[in-house]
RNA sequence: GGGGGCGUAGCCCAAUUGGCAGAGGCAAGGCGCUUAAACCGCCUCAAGUGAGGGUUCGAGUCCCUCCGCCCCUACCA
C-alpha cells in the first residue's frame, strides 16, 4: 500500500517514546483515582498470531482509554512460563526448557511490542523466576499448614502421552487429554490436593456479584455443581445393624426403590458380594479400575454396552419407605468420589436408572404422575405423587420435605449439600514447573521447607524422557537431601506444581512486584485490586478463573491478605476466538496467522483497527480469503483521516454558519455514541461511527463552500482524541503536528458530549395508514401526541391516501411515528 | 441427552431494545484524475431479515414449531 505517511517510521518513533518516558508506568501511591486493567500473560509459544493481537488489542485501548478518563491505570505484563510445551519442545532439541521458554519469551515479546501496546515493564512477572517461585512455593506451604494442601492416594487421570497425572479439567469429553490426545487411563498415585471444596459455597454465591459474560458464570455455576439432598442408610437385609449409606436428591420417590448401586470402589462391596457373584463383580471391579472417570460415566455410543457395567452381588437392602427387600447390584457408573458412593435407584423417575433397570429386568414403580400422553420411560418432572402412601397426592417439593422427615426418622436421613466440584489436584509428574516445596523424612514425616530455604529451585543436569516419573525423581543430588527437623536423611518431593497455580496469583504480585519480604504487601496490593477489567479468552471460563477466586479466598482467610477483596476479577470480558475457515486457530493446528506481514501491510494501527472493527469482540471472528480486503480498508481509513488533518484539499470560509452547526452536532453525538460503545464492549460500532463522522466531516470541509477553521479544529480533535485508544501511532503523530507544544493526544481528556448539540433539533417523524410508511414529516422532538396526530392528519399525501376514509384508531408514538388504522 | 448462542445485501456487520430494514466496511459496477495503470475522489448497485405459524395498529426484535451452523456440558444420584 503506498501510504501517505510514514507507517514503520512514526510507530518506531512513538513505540520509542512510550518506553523511554514510561509513559504508561504508574506508581502505587499514585494520586489519580485508580484504574486495574489486566489481560491474561500468555503462556510464552513464540511469536505473537492473530489471537495475541486481538486480546492485547482489547486490553490496550481499555488502558488507553482509562488513562483519558483521568485514571492511574495500572497496565502490567507478564509470562505464564512454565509448561508443559516447553518441557516437550526441549526434550525433541535436546535443549533446556529455560533457554527455549526464555528465547519464546523474546520473540512474543518483541512481537507484542510491534503493536504498540502499552504496559508497565517494570512490574514484569515471569512464572519460572525465582523470585516468583519462592513465592509460589510459601504459599504452597501456607496451604499445607492450613490444611489445604494435603496429600492422598487417590485414582488419578493419567496421560500416557504426556506422562503426567491430569486434573479432571484436562481430560476432555471423549475422555483424552487435552494436550496430546492420547486416551487418558486411570491410576492410584498419592498425590496433592488444593481443598477447594471448602470454598464451593462461596465460589458459587459470589458469582452474582460479578459483572461477568453471563454464559462464563453459568459455566462455573455448572462445573461447582451443588445439589441439595438426603443422605440416609439402607440397611442390609441379613442385618439391620449395618447399612448401607445413600444420597439422594429425590428423597420424595423412596417407594420407587427398586434397587441399590454401589460403586465398585465401595468399601462394603467385598462383603456384600456373595460368594455365587464373585466371579462376575470381580470382572467389573478389575475393568472399572482402569478406565478413567470420563470413559465410565459415558453412555454416549462407543461407550461400554449397559450389560457389562453391572452385576447383581448377591444381597439385598431394606427399603425404608416399604421395608421390601432390593437387590444391591455393583456398576461402574456409580462414582466412589461422589455423595456417599452409592446410590438407591428409581427407574420410574431416574432415566440412568431406568435403562439399567430394564436391561437387568428389574422393576419399576412410577411415584410421579406423568402427565398424560407421556411416553418416555421415567419421568422426572413434577407431579402429583402416587403409589406413594403418606406421600400421595403431593407434588415434588411439598414430598421432598415429608419424605425427608420420614427419613430423619426412621434411617438416620439428614439434609446433605453436596457438590460436584471435586479438590483440586496440583501434583505433576514433570519438571518445567515450580517444585513442589516438601521433604519427606522417616521420622517427621511430611515437612515443609524452611522459609530460608526458599525457592527450591530444580537442578539443570536433569535427563528429561517420558518414563512417566518426575525427572526430578532420578536425580539423586537433588532427591536426597536432609529433614529440616532432625537433620536426618530425607527425601524431596520431586513433584512440580500445576502451571494454574502459577497464575492463581501473578495479578497480586503485578501490584507490588517490588516487595521481598513478601508475596505482596497487602496494604500495597490494595491500592489496585480488584482488577476492574479483565480481559481473556473463553477458554480460561473455568480453571484459571475458578482458582484465582480460589486462591485470592484462602490468602485472605490465611492473613496474607487483609484488605483485599475476595473476589479478584470485577468486570471480566472475554474476547471472541479467531478461527481459520472455520476452526479454532491454533499453534497445535498449525493454521496461525502471523501479524508481522500486516504490520508491514497496514502497520499496528491499521491492524488494531481492524480487529476492533471486524466483529463484536465478543464474538467469534472467522479468518478467511476476504480478510485481507478488510483489514487493508482499515489502512485506508487511517490515510484518508490523515489526508484530511493536512488540510491540503480543505476549502476555508470565515464564520459559523448552518453546515458547521450540523457538523458540530455530528461531532458531539459521535463522542457519546463512541464513549458508549467503548464501555459496552462494541468497539466494532466505535469505529464505524467514527468513519461516518469522518466522511460528514470530509465531505464538508471539502466542499466548495467549505469550512469554518475552529468547528474543523473542533472535529478533527475530537477524532484524533477517540481514535487514540485504537491507533494510537498515527493519532499520536498527528497530534504532535498539530500542537506542537501540548501534551500528546494520550495525555488529553477524553472528549466529552454537549449535551446541547447531541439533542436533535427536529426528528423524522413517519407517518403510516395501517402500517404502511406513506409520509414523512420533521417534528420537534417533544411533540405533543395531539399535536402529532393533528399535524399528521394535516399532510396532504395522508389525506389523498386517506381519500375521505374515517380513521378508526390512531396509534402515536410521538416524535417518531403515528399509525393511522382505517 | 442437557444448557447457551447465532442465522439481516455477494461478504463482514448495524438497526434507538416492539416503530422508516442500513450506520460503517469489503467486493462489484460507473464516472472523474492519469499518456496509461495503481493510488485517490465522487456516484451507483443490492437483502425484506434461515422456513412456517402466532401475538400486535406495527415483529429482524416477543412466543411456538422446524431447518442449518457453532460453543459449552455430559450418567454427579
Amino acid at each position: 500500500m503506498a501510504r501517505p505517511f510514514n507507517v514503520t517510521e512514526i510507530e518506531e518513533k512513538w513505540q520509542a517514546r512510550w518506553a523511554d518516558e514510561g509513559t504508561y508506568q504508574v506508581d502505587n501511591d499514585d494520586p489519580r483515582e485508580r484504574f486495574y486493567a489486566l489481560s491474561m500473560y500468555p503462556y510464552p509459544s513464540g511469536s505473537a498470531h492473530q489471537g495475541h493481537v486481538r486480546i492485547y488489542t482489547f486490553g490496550d485501548v481499555v488502558v488507553r482509554y482509562q488513562t483519558m478518563l483521568g485514571k492511574a491505570v495500572l497496565s502490567p505484563f507478564g509470562f505464564d512460563s512454565f509448561g508443559l510445551p516447553a518441557e516437550n519442545a526441549a526434550i525433541k532439541a535436546g535443549s533446556h526448557p529455560r533457554v527455549f521458554t526464555e528465547d519464546r519469551m523474546k520473540e512474543l515479546k518483541a512481537s507484542l511490542l510491534r503493536l504498540g501496546a502499552v504496559y508497565d515493564w517494570r512490574r514484569e512477572v515471569t512464572s519460572h523466576d525465582p523470585k516468583y517461585m519462592r513465592w509460589s512455593q510459601a504459599i504452597f506451604i501456607a496451604f499445607f499448614n492450613a490444611g489445604l494442601a494435603y496429600r492422598a492416594e487417590a485414582a488419578v487421570n493419567w496421560c500416557p502421552g504426556c506422562g503426567t497425572v491430569l486434573a479432571n479439567e484436562q481430560v476432555l469429553s471423549d475422555g483424552t487429554c487435552e494436550r496430546s490426545g492420547d486416551l487418558v487411563e486411570r491410576r492410584n498415585l498419592e498425590q496433592w490436593f488444593f481443598k477447594i471444596t471448602d470454598y464451593a459455597e462461596e465460589l458459587l454465591r459470589n458469582l452474582d456479584t460479578l459483572d461477568w459474560p453471563q454464559r462464563v458464570v453459568t459455566m462455573q455455576r455448572n462445573w461447582i455443581g451443588r445439589s441439595e439432598g438426603v443422605e440416609f442408610d439402607l440397611p442390609f437385609a441379613n442385618d439391620r445393624s449395618k447399612a448401607i449409606r445413600v444420597y439422594t436428591t429425590r428423597p420424595d420417590t423412596g417407594f420407587g426403590v427398586t434397587y441399590a448401586v454401589i460403586a465398585p470402589e465401595h468399601p462394603l462391596l467385598e462383603e456384600l458380594t456373595t460368594a455365587e457373584q464373585r466371579d462376575g463383580v470381580q470382572a467389573l471391579v478389575e475393568r472399572a479400575s482402569k478406565e478413567s472417570e470420563v470413559v465410565r460415566t459415558s453412555t454416549s455410543e462407543g461407550g461400554i454396552a449397559l450389560e457389562k457395567r453391572g452385576a447383581f452381588t448377591g444381597s439385598y437392602v431394606i427399603n425404608p419407605f416399604t421395608d421390601e427387600q432390593v437387590p444391591v447390584y455393583v456398576a461402574d457408573y456409580v462414582l466412589g468420589t461422589y455423595g456417599t458412593g452409592a446410590i438407591m435407584a428409581v427407574p420410574g423417575e431416574d432415566e440412568r436408572d431406568f435403562a439399567f433397570a430394564s436391561v437387568y429386568g428389574l422393576p419399576v414403580v412410577h411415584t410421579t404422575q406423568p402427565p398424560e400422553g407421556f411416553e418416555g420411560g421415567a419421568y422426572s418432572g413434577d407431579g402429583a405423587h402416587i403409589n406413594s402412601d403418606f406421600l400421595n397426592g403431593l407434588d415434588v417439593a411439598e414430598a421432598k420435605t415429608k419424605a425427608a422427615e420420614y427419613l430423619a426418622e426412621h434411617a438416620n436421613g439428614i439434609w446433605k449439600v453436596n457438590y460436584r466440584l471435586r479438590d483440586w489436584l496440583v501434583s505433576r509428574q514433570r519438571f518445567w514447573g515450580c517444585p513442589i516445596p516438601i521433604i519427606y523424612c522417616d521420622v517427621h514425616g511430611t515437612v515443609p521447607v524452611p522459609d530460608d530455604q526458599l525457592p527450591v529451585l530444580a537442578p539443570d543436569d536433569v535427563v528429561m524422557d517420558k518414563s512417566g516419573q518426575s525427572p526430578l525423581a532420578t536425580h539423586d543430588a537433588f532427591r536426597n537431601t536432609t529433614c529440616p527437623i532432625c537433620g536426618g536423611p530425607a527425601r524431596r518431593e520431586t513433584d512440580t506444581m500445576d502451571t494454574f497455580c502459577d497464575s492463581s496469583w501473578y495479578f497480586l504480585r503485578y501490584a507490588d512486584p517490588w516487595t521481598d519480604g513478601k508475596a505482596f504487601d497487602p496494604a500495597e496490593a490494595a491500592k489496585w485490586m480488584p482488577v476492574d477489567q479483565y480481559v481473556g479468552g473463553i477458554e480460561h471460563a473455568i480453571l484459571h478463573l475458578l482458582y484465582a477466586r480460589f486462591y485470592l479466598k484462602a490468602l485472605d482467610d490465611l492473613g496474607w491478605a487483609p484488605g483485599l477483596p475476595r473476589e479478584p476479577f470485577t468486570r471480566l470480558f472475554s474476547q471472541g476466538m479467531i478461527r481459520l475457515s472455520g476452526s479454532k486457530m491454533s499453534k497445535s493446528k498449525g493454521n496461525l496467522v502471523a501479524p508481522q506481514e500486516y504490520y508491514d501491510f497496514v502497520g499496528a494501527d491499521g491492524l488494531r483497527l481492524f480487529h476492533l472493527f471486524a466483529g463484536p469482540p465478543a464474538d467469534d471472528f472467522d479468518w478467511n480469503d476476504q480478510t485481507d480486503e478488510i483489514i487493508e480498508g482499515c489502512g485506508r481509513f487511517l490515510d484518508r483521516f490523515y489526508r484530511l488533518t493536512q488540510y491540503h484539499e480543505v476549502n476555508f470560509h470565515d464564520g459559523v454558519d448552518e453546515g458547521d452547526v450540523e457538523v458540530r452536532r455530528a461531532v458531539h453525538r459521535t463522542i457519546l455514541r463512541v464513549t458508549e460503545e467503548f464501555e459496552g464492549w462494541s468497539h466494532n460500532i466505535a469505529v464505524a461511527a467514527l468513519m461516518e463522522l469522518f466522511n460528514t466531516v470530509s465531505k464538508w470541509a471539502r466542499s466548495d463552500h467549505g469550512a469554518e477553521r475552529t468547528t474543523l479544529d473542533e472535529a478533527i480533535d475530537a477524532m484524533l482524541k477517540m481514535l487514540a485508544p485504537m491507533s494510537p501511532h498515527v493519532t499520536a503523530e498527528i497530534w504532535e503536528m498539530r500542537y506542537p507544544d501540548k501534551l500528546t493526544v494520550h495525555r488529553q481528556a477524553w472528549p466529552v458530549a454537549d449535551p446541547e448539540l447531541v439533542k436533535h433539533s427536529t426528528i423524522t417523524m413517519v407517518i403510516q395508514i395501517n402500517g404502511k410508511v406513506k409520509a414523512r414529516l420533521e417534528v420537534p422532538p417533544d411533540i405533543s401526541m395531539a399535536d402529532a396526530e393533528t399535524e399528521a392528519l394535516e399532510v396532504n399525501a395522508i389525506n389523498v391516501a386517506l381519500a375521505g376514509a374515517t380513521p378508526k384508531r390512531i396509534v402515536s408514538r410521538p416524535p417518531r411515528l403515528v399509525n393511522i388504522i382505517v
